[in-house]
DNA sequence: TTTCGTGCAAACCATTTGCAGCAGC
DNA sequence: GCTGCTGCAAATGGTTTGCACGAAA
């Protein structure tokens, strides 16, 4: 545990509930805090977290992923995305992560992370007008 | 629909169960059976048709996504990862589809797509030592 | 003094985009 | 002619990496 991990750990363990990072917005985050990181130490840490199972690696938007606590339940939860316009809602299951630790124990796998993803086209969405082809 | 966007779809549908492809994959399928079709109409296309709802957008592997026909259940499926090698195991569950459709429903959204992903460290990567830092 | 983490700058590479040409209405 | 799709080449941009320095054990 060095300085640089102790203060990204604490933002995130001090987000308003919900709430998710970009490796950026943490970048931005640390340096109004005068507490700046270089991105690559964040990115590392970022993944390092990650692969502990101690950060959630979320796809939500194109072109970036998202951080979050990785939490157990009942803080687990899961995400709604429109794929036209990116706005997400957060939801919880807890069948699904029962259902997931119990495939992970059927392959043997040490479980670190179960993500239910649903994707969809939200109201505003369509009414707007879907841009299919372009971006 | 052009001849492109068809031959496109008949790979995918053509495809062994269970079977994804990433967008070098399938232009290097298509250049074996000397129908190659450029790389920025494959990830147009790709992208396309996931926005319909024709083909699923998976983020399996770190760094590039792969692509599958998005099937109803019984065929719908959902997938093991370990975080480590990246093996996949795939698995099935009605029960999260019908979830994500209620949850849908509840918000008023298009369902598109539903991926639960479930992510661990399976025995053999955890048995060769787990480079957690370093990738 | 060996190991490990950081910061900087440069490199990477999957994906996107501008644009010209072309096909179908 | 307008509209939409393709292919090429160039650009993009989030992420990774090589390397030297510094801190910790």
């Amino acid at each position: 545990m060095t300085p640089q991990r102790e203060k990204i750990l604490q933002i995130f363990q001090n987000l308003p509930k919900g709430n998710h990072l970009s490796a950026e917005e943490l970048s931005n985050l640390l340096e109004e805090r005068a507490e700046a990181i270089s991105l690559s130490t964040i990115y590392r840490t970022l993944k390092l977290m990650a692969r502990m199972g101690i950060l959630r690696e979320l796809e939500l938007a194109e072109g970036h992923k998202h951080y979050e606590l990785n939490q157990p339940y009942p803080y687990h939860h899961h995400h709604l995305v429109c794929i036209q316009c990116n706005k997400t809602i957060e939801f919880k299951d807890e069948s699904f992560f029962k259902q997931s630790l119990k495939q992970c124990q059927k392959e043997g796998l040490q479980l670190i992370d179960c993500q239910l993803t649903v994707m969809g086209i939200c109201p505003e969405a369509r009414a707007n007008g879907m841009a299919l082809y372009h971006s």
